[in-house]
DNA sequence: TCAGTATATTCGCATTTTAGAATGTACTGA
DNA sequence: TCAGTACATTCTAAAATGCGAATATACTGA
């Protein structure tokens, strides 16, 4: 792999690599978005909103086209979307994991008493 | 989606976000390494390169297990290998709509002549 | 036990990221 | 033209990240 091919995954992975900005995405997968609804539904400052927004276009991960007073935002390829749900998976996988451990280790406990 | 599910993904590709350690999952796609020869393969300093794993270890990205002297790396989740992928084929197409953008640019101006 | 090898951790420093406050810019409707 | 709305940008301080040098730890074989 180039190290080209490297600096662009982890620019877009350092574009995700923060909960409002992965809430951002997961709330346009529904569909594009004016900037104010966003901040609205996530409860974010607008300043803040706007520097995510930034953020998320410098990576190229959203694209934004202007509509009057009002910007609107959406995913720039669906393939992230896919990405998310593999994590999403992964997410569970762990937290099974993470219980069974859990599990053995009471069982391990109750065992030696 | 969860605050936590999102702290989690958030966590993951914060893990990835950096040339190295994209570079170190990918070469551990192929199968276990001991630290010593991700360093040199990928012509890292020591130092830097345990820092990185302590990160990709951290995020539960990557597992270890010592054998006498070395210290053997491995991904955690074959499911990792396939978020990269997608991100493969999500950077081609990025890639080919550059090329196309610079190819009408081209003929613009070429036009404008 | 001791030198050598493999890896991890700590330290100091520079750079980047983040949040919120303040301010700027662009558009709309009266 | 002007007030109001929607966003973006800039500034500042705090926190997090990244690097190499130095140091620490753990294991091996003599």
């Amino acid at each position: 792999m180039t190290s080209a091919l490297r600096q662009f995954k982890a620019d877009i992975f350092q574009g995700l690599a923060h909960p409002t900005r992965i809430a951002i995405v997961e709330t346009l997968r529904e569909g594009e978005l004016p900037a104010g609804k966003l901040v609205e539904r996530l409860e974010l400052e607008q300043a803040n909103a706007s520097q995510h927004l930034a953020v998320l276009r410098a990576k190229q991960i959203v694209v934004s086209r202007k509509l009057g007073n009002q910007v609107y935002y959406s995913l720039r390829d669906p393939v992230l979307t896919k990405v998310l749900d593999l994590l999403r998976r992964y997410f569970y996988s762990q937290l099974s994991e993470t219980a069974n451990m859990l599990e053995e280790i009471e069982q391990e406990s109750a065992r030696v008493k």
